[in-house]
Order: structure tokens, then sequence, then C-alpha cells
DNA sequence: ATAATAAATGTAAAAAATACATTAATTGGT
DNA sequence: ACCAATTAATGTATTTTTTACATTTATTAT
């Protein structure tokens, strides 16, 4: 065996493994992304994303979830990874790897008191603050990832209750794609994949005349799967 | 501040941080990948993707590139990251994170010598062997991931030498999505996204007649990009 | 000169995406 | 009871993209 395999086995470090989330949320009309105030040190009183280290006897996705709870009360939300970050030296107080995973919440449903006390705000997205290390990174990173992902995949419904309407749905899509669309073809486009129920429903309270509510469909979205279709929205 | 968030920050473990390399290779119109014969204990004798420990004073991506080149002799070849992978007891030996990266790798030019010394193999996708810890399920995410972006992204030419022809670059992608293309349309859909370059050299490896060569040509590509349009081959 | 082989090419039909304007339902104010 | 205001809902024609499909061309080996 040469000498450089050997290396590869002899070298053999600990160091922190952390998960930082990215947090979205679609409000009025804006997606928005949670981050907060440390309440410690080092860097008090700095905005940052909401993370922790990974223990030694918790899985990765786990420590994701359980951050999320902590900060927000939630359980049971859209989480998915992003991407590693693993610059030696992006953290100036040790050698610390993290894992982002993004989550897509419902915000009617967040537990506002414990994102109180927890120092949390919701921010635009196009006006969000300078926070620590390489945060900005992972929240640009998130967005591109985002914008992919709501194409192909039906994960928008994540960010919407689990009544929406097609006008709603089609606000979130503009709001993720940061474009316009039309309002009759996206009605057209996102029914004829028939992955929506409608409901007997409507919701009043953006006109007097109200749009009917619909309901994603996780059944028709693995038949649609199954008939070799793809999900695709633009 | 509660207790919760408290503990966030108490809890503060190191752990083994690895890398995984999943190298994809295109020869003879089949997509392979790279895999070794484990060398030492633990797990001697069994095959497993190519990876090292990541090292205190190394940037994780700068990590692949090591194992790569210290495995292939390679040097500068396409490599991006895939996913981690933290289940808690992954590894039965320690807790061990590990990252994920795959590389396209053009086997022309591999060093076969510094495989061979490293007890690797190329193997056809679908004859893969059984591989240690979770690495088969990296290498099947990896290739639904490869599916994904050779379609949206300019990567597949990183599988082929600089210079390649229309057909076999057809068969490199019949070969990324497992289905048979139309060669009329195939070449329309790529000549028409204008990212080719024409050459005035011929390959006659495959036909009397001989396929013109072409080469991709990056500038083109960011072109394409700045005019709003999208690399998309299908 | 001929046979063999893979490369190169065009067109018509079908499907999908786009652009665009009017009517419908409902409420609150008079 | 009527009217004004407001957003929801709908259809069609045009353009673009995708698909299906068969013949000719260049070259080499015999």
């Amino acid at each position: 065996m040469s000498q450089e395999q050997t290396d590869l086995y002899q070298v053999k470090e600990k160091m922190y493994v952390a998960t930082d989330c990215i947090i979205f949320g679609f409000h009025e009309g804006k997606l928005k992304l949670l981050v907060f105030k440390r309440a410690i040190e080092p860097l008090k009183g700095e905005w940052s994303l909401i993370g922790s280290f990974v223990r030694l006897e918790e899985d990765l996705d786990v420590a994701g979830r359980r951050v999320l709870r902590e900060t927000t009360g939630l359980d049971n939300v859209f989480m998915q990874q992003l991407k590693s970050y693993g610059k030696k030296d992006r953290d100036p107080g040790y050698r610390c790897i993290s894992i982002a995973q993004y989550a897509l919440i419902r915000i009617d449903e967040y537990d506002e008191q414990l994102v109180e006390e927890h120092g949390a705000k919701w921010f635009e997205l196009d006006h969000l603050p300078l926070l620590i290390l390489d945060h900005n990174q992972m929240v640009h990173d998130a967005m591109v990832q985002l914008k992919h992902n709501a194409r192909y995949k039906p994960i928008g419904f994540e960010l919407l209750p689990e009544k929406f309407s097609i006008p709603q749905l089609q606000a979130l899509y503009e709001a993720i794609y940061q474009r316009e669309l039309d309002a009759r073809n996206f009605r057209k486009k996102v029914l004829s994949l028939n992955v929506l129920e409608k409901l007997d429903e409507k919701d009043k309270s953006t006109s007097k005349r109200g749009a009917f509510l619909y309901r994603f469909n996780p059944e028709n979205y693995q038949n649609l799967l199954e008939r070799g279709y793809n999900f695709e929205i633009a």
C-alpha cells in the first residue's frame, strides 16, 4: 500500500458539526425569512440563522427538527438539506462545519410567543439584515434552490395554509420566482396537473366575490409521477 | 433566556467528518463508477467509495479534491457536493458524518497505474457490487442528481473528452437518462443552444464516414444565461 | 467499382406555452 | 333596492416547442 493511502487513514481529527436552519415563510404576498438576534456570546446581539451543534447521539435531520421545534414550537414541517458549509475558517472560534437545512413553514401556524422568547424576527427576503458568518451566503443558496425546487416539486404548498385559493398560490409563485405570472395561464397550468382538490369553501378575505379554496392532494401527485408525468409550474 | 436555548449552546460535542467521492466516468457507451477495495481494517477487502476524514486545517471541497488526486492522480476535475449523510449509527465504529461529493471525470485522462495501486475498479452502474455502510445509498442519490443536473446544466461535457462528436454526446445522454433519444431531434436541440463549436476534425473511431468533433464553449454558455435562456437537454 | 456502415439532414403534426379582454359574484354604501 | 367597486373566473387564437419519422452522404475495406 502506498504511503499516501496510509495517510488517508492516519489523519483522523474531530471537529464540531452544526446545523443551521433557513426558515422560509409566506405572508401577505411576501416571502419571509426567520432570523434571530443572538442572546449569548460570541457575537451576542448580531442577527443570525437559527442553529445548533449536532449531538453525538442525534441524527443530522433530527438535529434540524429539534432546532426548529425549540425556536418556533413547530413540529412536522417540511425540511430539506441544502448544503454543507465547510471552509476551514468559516467560524473564527473553532473548526466547525455546518449543514444548512431549509424549512418551509405555514406562518399562521407558528408559535408566536416562542418565537418572541427567542429573539426571532421575520424579515422580507429583500430586506434582510447582515447575518453572522456565512449565513447570508446560506440564505442566498437556499433561495436559489427554493426557486428551482418549487418549479419541479410540489413544495410550495408547504408555505400555504392547508386550504388555499388559486390567486393565493399564484401570489406565492410570483414571490418565489420574483416575476409576475398571467392569471389565466397559471390557473390553467396548475389545474391541468390534477393535484388540486376543489373545496366547497371560499376565501373571502381578499375579495367580495370570494375565491374557491383548494387542497393539495398527495395521492394524485403520486399518480402523476407513476404515469410518468412531471410536476412543473412556471 | 429559556432553558432550551441555553441547552442549544451547552451541548457541544465533536465528531469525525468525512467526505466520500462518487466518481462517475463514461466509457464505451456506459456510465461507470469508480469504487475500491479497502486495503485496511475495518472492513478490509470490502468494496467502498473512496473517502477520507476531513482534516482540521482543510476546507471541505479541498478534502474531496485531495482524495481524488490521491486515488486517481486527477486534478482540476468537476466536483460538486451531493449531500450529507448523518445518521448517528451510519458507521458502527464511531460517530462520523460524511459529506458525499460527486466527481465527473474523463476516463481517458485518469492515471491508470495510480488507480490500480489503490485497488480501484470501474464498475458499470447497473452492475455495482455491494458497498460498505450507506455507500450504495450515496450512489443512488448521486445518480438521481446526475440525471437531474445533466438536463439543466452543461455538466455532461465533463464526462467526455474535450473534443467529442454529436453521436458521442447523444450516447452519453442516453446512458444518463437510461432511455433512447432520437438522433435528429437530439442534434437539433443541442445545436440550437449555440454552446458547441464545430471543429474541422472528425472522429473516425466509430464509422467510416467519421463524425465531426465539437467543443463546448463556456463563453457562449454564459451568453445564453445572460440573455435569460436556460440550458436544457432532454 | 461495390458493399457496408454510421453520420447528417428536413418536414409535417401534435402539444405546450403565451398573449390577451370580458363577464361573474359578491359586498358595502347610498 | 340599486349601484359602484373589486377581485375571481373563464376562452381562444398565435407562437413556440416537441415529437415522429426516412433518405442521402461520406468514407473505407473488399
